[in-house]
RNA sequence: GGGCCGAUAGCUCAGUCUGGCAGAGCGACGGCCUCUUAAGCCGUCGGUCAAGGGUUCAAAUCCCUUUCGGCCCGCCA
C-alpha cells in the first residue's frame, strides 16, 4: 500500500524534531518527514497543521509553515493518504507590543504612525486579545482578523489549500474547555511537569489566564477554582511584556473557562488534541523550548500522543535577521512581483535544515536554479545524480502543474533586459532573435514565456543592477568623432537595404574597420546611442530586432 | 554559564544519515562562430570542505576541542 520502501525508519526516534526529516534514503525531504508520520501510525485523515500569531505583516518566513507542510501533505497523498492540512491563527494571544510596520489587505506596508493607521486603537489595547482589537486600517473586525486575512491571503498566492482555524473560536466555541478543566484538575500535576523547563513556575502557577471583565486585558491571575461550576476567580493584575509591564486593572472577577486563554505550553499540545495533529512543523526557536515541555504535557498531563515534528531553520533576508520590528521583512505578495509562484514554492523543497539566506540582488540564481530543475524534470537536461534524478521526479509535480511540453522559460536577467521595452511585439522579437523562443512555440507559451518580463522588469528596478535598461526614448547626448559618424551613417545605409541579425552585426565591425574607428569604440557608440550607456546585448540581433524607422534615425543621430 | 542547529569554489547550492577520486549551475578566464559586447558552442581556472586534533587502509562525512552565524535555557509566542 502505502510504502514504496527506500528508507529504515526504525531507529529513528520519530519525536526527535531534529531527526524526523533526515532520516536516509530519500532524496526529497518531505518523503524522509512522510515516512516518520507513517511510522507513528495515524488515523485518516492525516492531521497536518501549522500556525502563527497574526501579530504584524505576514512575511517569508511564516511560509516555512504552509509550505513545509503542504509538501508533507503532497508526499502523503501521493501514498493515497487523505490529509488535511490545517493552519491556526493564534488569535487569542495578546499583542505585547507595537509593531513598527503594517500593511492594508492591498499589501501595501505602511508605518505605524502612518496617517492611515488608527495607531490609538492598537496603542491604547496593548495585552487584549488579537481579536479584540480594533482594525487599525478599519476594514476587519479585528486586528487579529485582519492579520489573519492577510495569511489566508498568503495561502491562496501561492495556491497552497490550507483550512484556517482562529483560536478565539475555539476558546468561544468551549473546545478548550474539557481540557482546561482537566488542567486546572490536576494543576499540581501540571506545574510540577512545566516546572522541570520553566523556572519561574511555582507554587502559585495556574495553568489558565482569565482575561479581566473590566478592563478586557489577559492578565488575571487565578485566585480560586470552581471546577464544577467551570469558573475560576482572579485579581486583574500586571503582566511582564518584554522590557514593559502592562498594567492590571485590580479588578476581582470571575470568569468561565471560556473567558482566557490557555499559557501557550499548554495551549499547543491542547490544540494537538482538539485538532488532532499527526504533523507540526516548527521553527527552532521552538525546538529548545516548547517542544521538549509539550511533548512531556501531552503525554504525562494530557494523556495523548505528541504529532511527529519536524525543525526548520529560520530564513535571513539579504543577510539580516528578518524582522517586523526592525522593518526587515519581504512580503509574499513583495517576492511574488518579482518570482513566478512555482519558483517561490521550488525554494522550499530545499533542505529545511540550512539556514538559508533570500537574497533579492541574487534572485536570478534561484531561478535559474528553477529554470534547470524544471528541464531535468522533462528530459532536456541530465540529472547531475541519481539522487537529483529521484528528487526532480518526487519534487517538481507538487511544485508546479506537469504539462504535456515542457514550458518556454526566457533566463531571468534576459527577461530583464527585455523589460528595456514596454512594446509586447519587440519584446517577443529579441526573444526570438536570441533563441528564447522556439519557432513553433504558440501563442499562449509566447504569452507565457514573456510574462516573466514583467516581474524580472521589476527586479533590475529594485536592486537597480546591470539588468536595469531602458530604450532611450529621446537621443542621448554624444559626443563622436568624425569617423565614427561616417561609419554610424554607413551602417544605417546597410540597415536600410534590409540585412537580418547577423550580417548587421558583421556589418558593425567592417564599418568600423573602414573608418579605422576601434571597434570596441564603435559598439561602445551603439549602445549610447539606443541605451544610454556603454554596453548592452548582441548589438546586431539588437538593432534588427528594432523598429527599422527608429534605428535608422537614431544611428543617423536625428531626433 | 548550560544545551541545540548551521558553515563545502567568487555567488547559489548538492554531497554528510550509510566513510571510498571534491561536485553542479552561474560568474571569471581562454578559444570558436567573417565578430571582445548580456546569445550559442568548446575549453580552462577556481577548494585548508570554518580551524585544530583523534579513529580508520581510507574522513567533507564518525569522535573531541575551538571559531563564527543563529536559536533555546526569563516573560511571551
Amino acid at each position: 500500500m502505502s510504502d514504496d520502501g527506500g528508507t529504515d525508519v526504525e531507529d529513528v526516534d520519530l519525536y526527535d524534531p531534529y531527526e524526523v526529516g533526515n532520516i536516509g534514503g530519500r532524496a526529497f525531504w518531505a518523503d524522509a518527514v512522510a515516512d516518520a508520520i507513517l511510522a507513528s501510525d495515524p488515523d485518516e485523515p492525516i492531521v497536518i497543521k501549522g500556525g502563527v500569531s497574526p501579530s504584524g505583516v505576514p512575511h517569508i518566513g511564516h511560509f516555512n509553515e504552509i509550505l513545509r507542510s503542504y509538501f508533507v501533505a503532497e508526499a502523503l497523498r501521493d501514498r493515497g493518504h487523505e490529509v488535511r492540512q490545517v493552519f491556526s491563527t493564534d488569535d487569542k494571544d495578546p499583542l505585547r507590543k507595537i509593531p513598527r510596520t503594517l500593511a492594508d489587505l492591498d499589501w501595501n506596508v505602511v508605518d505605524f504612525g502612518d496617517e492611515s493607521v488608527d495607531s490609538g486603537a492598537v496603542g491604547q489595547n496593548l495585552g487584549k486579545p488579537y481579536t479584540d482589537i480594533p482594525d487599525p486600517f478599519g476594514c476587519c473586525d479585528s486586528y487579529g482578523a485582519h492579520f489573519t486575512e492577510l495569511l489566508e491571503q498568503s495561502a491562496e498566492l501561492v495556491d497552497v489549500p490550507v483550512e484556517f482555524v482562529s483560536n478565539t473560536d475555539l476558546y468561544a466555541d468551549g473546545e478548550f474547555e474539557a481540557i482546561t478543566r482537566d488542567l486546572l484538575e490536576h494543576t499540581e500535576l501540571a506545574r510540577e511537569t512545566l516546572s522541570a523547563y520553566q523556572a519561574s513556575v511555582g507554587d502559585s502557577y495556574v495553568p489558565f489566564t482569565p482575561q479581566c471583565s473590566e478592563c478586557g486585558l489577559l492578565t488575571g491571575q487565578v485566585v480560586d477554582v470552581d471546577v464544577d461550576g467551570s469558573t475560576v476567580e482572579y485579581v486583574c493584575s500586571d503582566m511582564e511584556a518584554g522590557d514593559r509591564t502592562i498594567e492590571g486593572c485590580g479588578h476581582e472577577g470571575t470568569a468561565t473557562f471560556r473567558e482566557g486563554k490557555l499559557p501557550w505550553r499548554f495551549e499547543w499540545p491542547a490544540q494537538w488534541e482538539i485538532l488532532g495533529v499527526d504533523f507540526e512543523p516548527f521553527g527552532k526557536d521552538h525546538a529548545e523550548g516548547s517542544w521538549p515541555s509539550g511533548t512531556d504535557i501531552a503525554r504525562n498531563v494530557l494523556g495523548i500522543e505528541p504529532p511527529v515534528p519536524m525543525v526548520y531553520e529560520w530564513f535571513t533576508l539579504n543577510g539580516e535577521a528578518l524582522s517586523s520590528s526592525a522593518g526587515n521583512i519581504v512580503t509574499v505578495a513583495e517576492v511574488l512581483d518579482l518570482l513566478e509562484p512555482e519558483v517561490f514554492r521550488y525554494f522550499f523543497t530545499k533542505n529545511p535544515r540550512k539556514q538559508r539566506d533570500f537574497d533579492v540582488t541574487t534572485l536570478d540564481q534561484l531561478v535559474e536554479e528553477f529554470d534547470r530543475f524544471e528541464r531535468v524534470f522533462y528530459g532536456a537536461e541530465e540529472p547531475r545524480d541519481e539522487e537529483e534524478a529521484e528528487l526532480v521526479e518526487r519534487a517538481y509535480p507538487m511544485v508546479t502543474e506537469v504539462a504535456d511540453d515542457q514550458p518556454i522559460r526566457i533566463p531571468y536577467t534576459f527577461a530583464a533586459v527585455l523589460g528595456m521595452t514596454d512594446d509586447p511585439e519587440l519584446r517577443e522579437q529579441m526573444a526570438r532573435r536570441e533563441g528564447h523562443i522556439p519557432e513553433d512555440a504558440t501563442e499562449v507559451e509566447i504569452e507565457a514565456a514573456l510574462d516573466r518580463v514583467e516581474r524580472a522588469r521589476r527586479w533590475a528596478k529594485r536592486t537597480d543592477n546591470e539588468y536595469n535598461y531602458r530604450l532611450a526614448e529621446d537621443l542621448p547626448e554624444t559626443d563622436f568623432e568624425a569617423a565614427t559618424e561616417a561609419a554610424l551613417d554607413e551602417l544605417a545605409d546597410f540597415v536600410e537595404a534590409g540585412h537580418d541579425g547577423e550580417e548587421i552585426q558583421g556589418e558593425i565591425y567592417e564599418a568600423a574597420k573602414r573608418n579605422d574607428v576601434e571597434v570596441g569604440d564603435f559598439f561602445a557608440a551603439g549602445y549610447e546611442l539606443f541605451l544610454d550607456t556603454d554596453q548592452g546585448p548582441r548589438l546586431g540581433p539588437f538593432l534588427a530586432a528594432l523598429d527599422e524607422q527608429f534605428v535608422l534615425e537614431r544611428l543617423r543621430r536625428e531626433d
